[in-house]
DNA sequence: TGGCTTATACTTATCCTGAGCATAATCGAA
DNA sequence: TTCGATTATGCTCAGGATAAGTATAAGCCA
């Protein structure tokens, strides 16, 4: 063990691989969460690591600047996968990915790029809880599921599969767990449900709707996804993707939209303001329908002041 | 972009890399946690990515199997870096680290390796927080951080610099937050407190108890405690750490253990048992002071049926 | 038997959360 | 001008979760 240690820290040009960065860049526009994508919508943007970057971060944000025209804000690593098997022969150079979440405005971004925004929902469509589902769509879903779950071999695996898919698709009345994002998709590729199964070799049976990706990249998206809605509930990462100033019910919208499900309105505001996250502008916005609404802007003070503070979801059961 | 992209798909020589991959091997005995160690307990296990490795995680079951002799439970990814400018010079051969955490039990590992267990709060001595810091410590602490937070340019830096420290260390009759490990060990770092950062670079001042390590390694230490502590919140992962049968008390001894802190007795028994994760087995603990108590053991099925399921720590003031 | 220790059942006060009602302020159409 | 639609915002209320404490049970040992 000590041997294998010290071989490691040598270079062992026969294990030697390469490192790619891929970016889950998060913008909300219109109460409409959008990612980044290039390759006609097919991929995330990703890019080499190389010997000039000082660090992944460093080497991430080079590039990305380099698409996009612009910095990037705030940036956390997502997970690191080595991807032989999938892309490439068994025997193609190795290469690890190392993915990102991103989160920016999509104001932002320059023109003249290949880049540009897609709607997340493009890609799961059944993730967007916030009208409900589409009647078709959850038809679909539950018996796709359903038959996948009676194709096993023996009742106790039937059950089990049912019960997964219940529990992540919060299907017979059990409740809808915004989080799982990662659960269905990889659920929904076992069951051979997705293209990417099929492309992968699972037997070509109808698939359901959502736009694929190449690679392992819808899992890398579902990854960033659920790590950023996660994350809203306890640290005050949304403002990233809020405009300077922005009325309480545009912030719930964007809440709502990372989310896609929505919360009580009166509950929401009670606790974003005694967390004293924002505060009033003075100015009140214009061009509205109704009562027209205070601006307010984010306390960056709070960031100083505590350790933790985050959005957490008053959800509503309308 | 696309250029860039489609460059990432060739192997390119040039910016090959190789990649490390690092153990944070957790297991808790008799009420304390510990970590398996290499090189007089100097440094974590880590070994090669190796082609022969279908993916990392088995590349990391594999070599942590031949180390200590005993496969290895629940595993997840940590974190991912680049270590140049660290370890070896600036125009070393680059080498990128990507860390684990495992969760197994101490009598699982095997005879005649050269790792073996340390008590992880000899490397984080401030982190125990259990039977509250000892007195010198709590007051090295604090004084060195005030001189830290003094040194400052200005007097708003100055103020800036003590606010952080009071944050993360529950000064000022702030709480202490159990999950702050990675920032309280880079705060110390940045003011140059511990060995590593002497080793840096940093002027070499006196320094506090606690363990340095090669490397990165304590970091990534850092990060796995955080990790585990959040993680036991809300997703039985203790059990990991915990033969098949235990009483409520040891259940509780090994959470206090982890998390650094005491908990409630009775509200944590209440907790456990409403969120029905263990099951009495029937037995009685025997060699026991006081009342004997039943043994208990995880209910398995509980991974099935619910999505989400802790043990959330009622905290006790006390 | 009394004292020590641990186990376990209950009680209580407080705070948090989900939900709903009511009112205010604006615009536009009847 | 008034009514309706729409959004903003203040307030109440019930139920549940939480923190903390009290009380009792069941062993061991001197």
């Amino acid at each position: 063990m000590a041997g294998a240690t010290r071989k490691a820290l040598k270079t062992d040009a026969a294990n030697a691989i390469t490192a790619d960065l891929v970016a889950v860049l998060v913008a909300v526009t219109e109460g409409e969460p959008k990612i980044m994508t290039i390759a006609n919508d097919g991929a995330l943007p990703s890019g080499p690591f190389e010997f000039a970057h000082r660090s992944l971060q460093t080497g991430l944000r080079a590039w990305v600047e380099a698409q996009t025209g612009h910095p990037l804000g705030y940036v956390e690593q997502l997970y690191t996968f080595a991807d032989r098997g999938r892309a490439g022969g068994a025997k193609s150079p190795h290469s690890i990915s190392i993915s990102y979440l991103g989160l920016t405005r999509e104001d932002k971004v320059g023109q003249g790029f290949e880049a540009h925004w897609s709607g997340w929902y493009e890609y799961f469509p059944w993730e967007d809880q916030r009208a409900g589902l589409p009647a078709s769509l959850a038809k679909t879903l539950t018996s796709r599921l359903r038959g996948w779950s009676k194709s096993a071999a023996t009742t106790s695996l039937q059950r089990e599969r049912w019960q997964r898919a219940a529990i992540t698709f919060g299907f017979d009345g059990r409740e809808w767990n915004e989080e799982l994002v990662l659960q269905r998709y990889e659920l929904l590729y076992e069951a051979g449900l997705i293209p990417e199964a099929v492309r992968d070799g699972a037997p070509a049976t109808s698939v359901i709707p959502g736009r694929p990706m190449t690679g392992d990249h819808r899992r890398i998206l579902a990854t960033g996804i659920a790590r950023l809605r996660a994350k809203i509930k306890y640290r005050p990462v949304v403002f990233e993707l809020m405009p300077a100033e922005f009325t309480l019910l545009q912030l719930q919208r964007s809440v709502e939209a990372l989310a896609g499900r929505l919360v009580h309105k009166q509950n929401f505001r009670r606790l974003i303001e005694q967390q004293q996250l924002v505060e009033e502008t003075g100015a009140i916005a214009g061009d509205t329908v109704g009562r027209p609404a205070k601006l307010f802007r984010f306390r960056h003070a709070v960031l100083a002041e505590r350790a933790v503070a985050g959005t957490k979801l008053p959800l509503s059961r309308t």
